[in-house]
DNA sequence: ATGCTAAACGGACTGCGGTCCGATTCTTAT
DNA sequence: ATAAGAATCGGACCGCAGTCCGTTTAGCAT
């Protein structure tokens, strides 16, 4: 059932677990979830945490490697159940459906699913460089590659997913909302503008010439 | 000549500044030229600066207010210089040109700025929440949307100008290029695929009703 | 020159994420 | 039961961005 590697729910590498590091792997969860409930996903420190947890630090970090990575953890089951749904789900999201619809229907669910997170899906995402290779973001883009892909769209695949990935940014979306107050429908429906532009109009390919000479990788 | 507070080049608020504050602003300035030189960008630390000017922690913080800060200090010569490009230079970027044309022209310029000063541009994006709200962001942002009415665009142009601003995210834009090693020229013909497939195709209108009679701008 | 005041100064301090390594505890073989 | 060995533990430690507040100094009026 497991679908995708998000962080495999806590040892990073290895296979057993003693029977302490799960002992406090649990105690950890449980410490951070209530943590947010009380001071937000903001309020949460690692100190605070470990002190919580009853752990030590250095504890907390063996267990999820970095902030970021313990907020992951906490959002794995979500994430798990979202990756199932757009692959393996019913259309529009899932399989059957056509490719832009299932385009559509990815960015009003993701857009749905950050705003319900919000300060989580936000602290999830890592301020380091190596952000977006991150197993889940990477399937994301390769969801959204696919798609295009699928939908015709002949113009550099891999590159348009980043745009429309950086499009559904935790930042951005939820600096949107809260700061300039839009409201999610009006996202989505943006959403659904973008992607179908993209699909319709195959990437101005009547620029001049399009000369690619080896239109190598 | 003075284009836009990008930010002021160093008092945040007031008039006059007094010879001691001035003196000890362009030690700092030169300090930080010295250490990027030396350590890059990322190795510039607050401290380190501090010592390097032979000057107080508190200065460094009172002039630029933040990491953040200080390197959009760095750039704004550069940076008002791309304004001034962009809002009054010559076509195609400048006034003259067709929107599309000076869309595509934006994009290119502004990869081509992220990629020149790289680790300072990077470094520029505060990691705070009001990122999208310095000076500099909002213009261009304002422009890109500008931009997108005149071509005729009708689907939620501010939305949009957020999109297209996200690709342009000197982030993303160096993580491209870093780690996947995609060309600034494959970037710039990805925008171009992109900025032309949404003005070309007015927003996905025929949508299923999209009866918007009035059409307001 | 001298005194006054507002501004700038500077470095100790805080809180944070993250690392390190000696001490501890679980596991397994005997 | 016991000893060896590997994995885990835990908190002192580091470097960093950013803050605070007592001290100094520039600029001006006299």
């Amino acid at each position: 059932m497991s679908l995708i590697p998000i962080r495999s729910g806590s040892q990073l590498g290895g296979e057993a677990e003693r029977s302490d590091a799960a002992r406090n792997r649990e105690l950890l969860l449980k410490a951070a979830r209530e943590l947010i409930e009380e001071c937000g996903a903001d309020g949460l420190t690692m100190d605070r945490l470990a002190e919580r947890a009853g752990v030590g630090k250095g504890t907390v970090f063996r267990r999820f490697g970095s902030r970021a990575g313990l907020m992951m953890t906490l959002l794995s089951d979500s994430e798990a159940e979202f990756q199932g749904r757009f692959m393996f789900g019913p259309p529009p999201l899932g399989p059957g459906a056509p490719p832009l619809e299932r385009l559509v229907a990815f960015g009003a669910e993701r857009i749905a699913y950050v705003l319900e997170y919000g300060e989580l899906a936000r602290a999830a995402d890592s301020s380091a460089y190596n952000r977006f290779d991150v197993p889940a973001a990477v399937l994301w883009h390769r969801h959204i590659e696919m798609l295009l892909r699928a939908a015709g769209v002949t113009a550099d695949p891999w590159l348009m997913a980043m745009s429309l990935s950086s499009t559904l940014d935790p930042e951005r979306l939820l600096y949107a909302v809260r700061v300039h107050h839009v409201s999610p429908e009006r996202l989505a429906e943006s959403w659904r503008e973008l992607v179908t532009s993209l699909v319709r109009c195959p990437g101005g390919g009547d620029h001049q010439a399009e000369e690619r000479p080896g239109g190598g990788g």
